[in-house]
DNA sequence: TATTTATTGAAATAATATTTCAAAGATGCT
DNA sequence: AGCATCTTTGAAATATTATTTCAATAAATA
């Protein structure tokens, strides 16, 4: 179904005078709108009761209760909350725009997410005891949260941003994590090159489905990174909350691998913070 | 404004038997109900016309017609979305749960952000030129976060999660923020003791509101963490994508108060590092 | 300008929501 | 259990809100 208040603008040469004027109260403050009855509204758009009822029908079949209704269902998508941040946007817009944008890539993500590579992912971490995670910048944050989140559940993983130890730290029989927005970053591609030659299975988190680390990885999980392209880093949080989604969409599909153990230790690993540290 | 739904879901237990059939209907079928009359709806739910509407009244001020209207704001959400992850979830379930809650989060989060709030957050961060930010766990990758968007804006900032290397970095010049989900841990409650004998303003950032942390801060961002009480830490994530999100916005609202300069700065460094490390 | 046609809003009507109230049911007390 | 008290319930009464009617007015056409 279209918008109304798109097809309100559209439309706004056809209306007769007093459609027009209850038609542009509408479109300047539909979240009012909302809550007014056909007298009110009248009033506000200096016309009449039966004026509203009657564009409201003309819009919408189910009359003016119905309008409201659509009206409701459109508010939460604003318009051009597409745009970059303003420098002068005010709280509220910036709040709406930020999060209008988490949503999006959040959305994205759960299109990129395939079963088969969650399910190949699991299967990586499952058979691999030693777990090598790495990420620079923003990303580092993302193989921490990925470290924490394994340690909790017994399994022996390591980050560090550091490339020389890094790769000390790569076993034969470990598997190497390499988590990139860009999917370019040097450091993660020479440590793939590496991991080849030591012939260490690589689970890639990629940003960029095209990118050289995405081709590298023996499995990829993607995630929206949609945002980048913006002038400024509007969208680098966005990408990093995706990024943590997608680790975390992971780490609950691994848990669910023998759920009623893991969950034990989780509660374990509670417990034992709660107990020598609070 | 909460999710109807949601606090539908959370009182059924308070609620009559003939509320329950009333709630329970509208739990199944939100979008049926929003094109529904109190008679239809009575019918449907097996009850009466003034039950539904008594019912209406008692989740929503406006009765019916406010309810229909904030059900259709929330649209097309699953009800059974809001239960705890569960072991036998297929992704696709998983996904859509996990979106939904992070969404919840993120909106819950943007209606607790005040203006003034934010605004004295920025007001501290312009004025001091060392910050010192801790936070451990989850909140430490947060921490971090913060740490890599001010040093990008040539902030001087530090970040450990060593506490006795952490306090010995505390100056009388430092604005000490402290990064915690529950408001209680116990290090930066003692961070927080530290910084009141030195006279270092404290800017917080927390989930519980009535936490011991919330009440030491000079400014408190907080940020919702109703997942917490979840048995799994399903929420966990949430939490910290809340928190990741409250850092961004403080953010851009920093960058405004001389957003040209600070933009450029931000271009630099991203230039300097496609320089001399991509 | 006279005639037709379209538009308008006040009032009448219809639809819908809400409140009232008496009956039924639940709860607690002896 | 038996009685009293408080709660819940739905049918009917009422209030509110939306819609239609219709006469008046304005605009368009010849």
């Amino acid at each position: 179904m279209k918008s109304v208040l798109y097809q309100i603008r559209q439309d706004m040469a056809s209306y007769t005078k007093s459609e027009q004027k209850v038609a542009t109260y509408i479109l300047h403050q539909p979240e009012r709108v909302i809550h007014m009855s056909a007298e009110e509204l009248a009033q506000a758009a200096k016309s009449s009761a039966a004026s509203v009822t009657r564009f409201a029908k003309l819009i919408c079949e189910e009359g003016l209760p119905g309008l409201k209704i659509r009206l409701s269902a459109e508010q939460s998508m604003d318009t051009d909350l597409y745009d970059e941040v303003a420098p002068d946007d005010d709280l509220n817009t910036l709040k709406k725009k930020m999060l209008f944008r988490t949503s999006q890539a959040l959305h994205a993500t759960n299109d990129d997410l395939s079963s088969e590579a969650i399910a190949q992912a699991v299967g990586l971490l499952q058979t691999h005891q030693q777990i090598n995670i790495f990420g620079i910048g923003a990303s580092a944050l993302v193989a921490g949260d990925l470290v924490q989140k394994l340690l909790r559940i017994g399994k022996s993983a390591f980050q560090t941003t550091d490339v020389h130890l890094f790769s000390s730290s790569l076993q034969s029989v470990s598997l190497l994590v390499l988590i990139s927005n860009s999917g370019e970053t040097a450091e993660a591609l020479k440590l793939a090159a590496l991991a080849k030659t030591k012939q260490i299975p690589i689970l890639a988190i990629v940003g960029d489905t095209l990118s050289t680390l995405a081709q590298q990885g023996d499995v990829v999980l993607t995630h929206d990174h949609s945002g980048e392209g913006l002038a400024l880093r509007t969208a680098a949080t966005t990408s990093l909350i995706a990024q943590l989604y997608v680790v975390d969409i992971l780490y609950y599909c691994l848990l669910q691998t023998d759920f009623e153990h893991y969950l034990q230790m989780i509660r374990d690993s509670r417990q034992t913070i709660k107990q020598f540290f609070d």
